[in-house]
DNA sequence: CCGCATCCCACGTGATACTG
DNA sequence: CAGTATCACGTGGGATGCGG
């Protein structure tokens, strides 16, 4: 992830999972897709079942990943801004395609199951 | 995943990352889509690296997700066939999507950063 | 307000050997 | 040929507390 890290790959598409997979990183994405530059405690507040650390990590990654843009912003108290970059922003698609997708699986697959539940927070 | 399992998200599109976040799920419904119906045998042939066990219970989870089909054939020696189900084939395109994101982001950022290498295999 | 350090556990994955 | 069974391990992720 840091120096000199190598990142193996079956294919492509494994790349861009790697990149969206962590826990908390498409939701992120999606916040800020949708709703533009947000605070470190504004995300913190949308998204309530995460800790602080879950946070800082999966932002950190996703700038490394330059996925995102973190803006410091030197004053007391501290203030820091995440936004989406160009990379970022054309994930939105995707991820969009993913969320329609999983709404029609749920339609169709979970009324039939009646052993698995699918519970959106 | 079996009896009287809870799947919760924050999201739609977790859910359809759950279901293809596996190891080699993706790269399984990938060849399953592109080259139609496969024997076991083909498939372990097709991923060199993955082992027995893993192809065996990803084909089982998918099976289980309802993204494959599995034909057993009662015969000596035995013979198995996979084939995308039409929930299977709805994600093709969200695979191409994920494809063609990756290998952009490798011709942009894979460029600018020494440090970090993607191989694809 | 934002982030780091530490400890810890669960789970996904892997290596290997055996079977109808 | 197409699977099980066992054992083992690394790491992603959670809880908690300190720090600038």
């Amino acid at each position: 992830m840091t120096k000199e890290s190598v990142r193996e790959f079956n294919c492509e598409k494994e790349l861009t999972l790697a990149l969206i997979g962590g826990k908390w990183k498409m939701i992120i994405l999606w916040h800020l897709g949708k709703e533009g530059t947000k605070r470190f405690g504004e995300l913190k507040r949308m998204l309530p079942k995460i800790t602080q650390k879950m946070l800082t990590k999966q932002l950190r990654e996703l700038e490394e990943d330059e996925l995102i843009h973190r803006e410091v912003y030197r004053v007391v108290p501290p203030k820091v801004e995440y936004s989406l970059t160009e990379h970022g922003e054309s994930l939105i698609p995707i991820l969009e395609s993913m969320y329609q997708w999983g709404r029609a699986y749920i339609d169709t697959v979970g009324k039939e199951k009646e052993d698995v539940h699918y519970s959106i927070l």
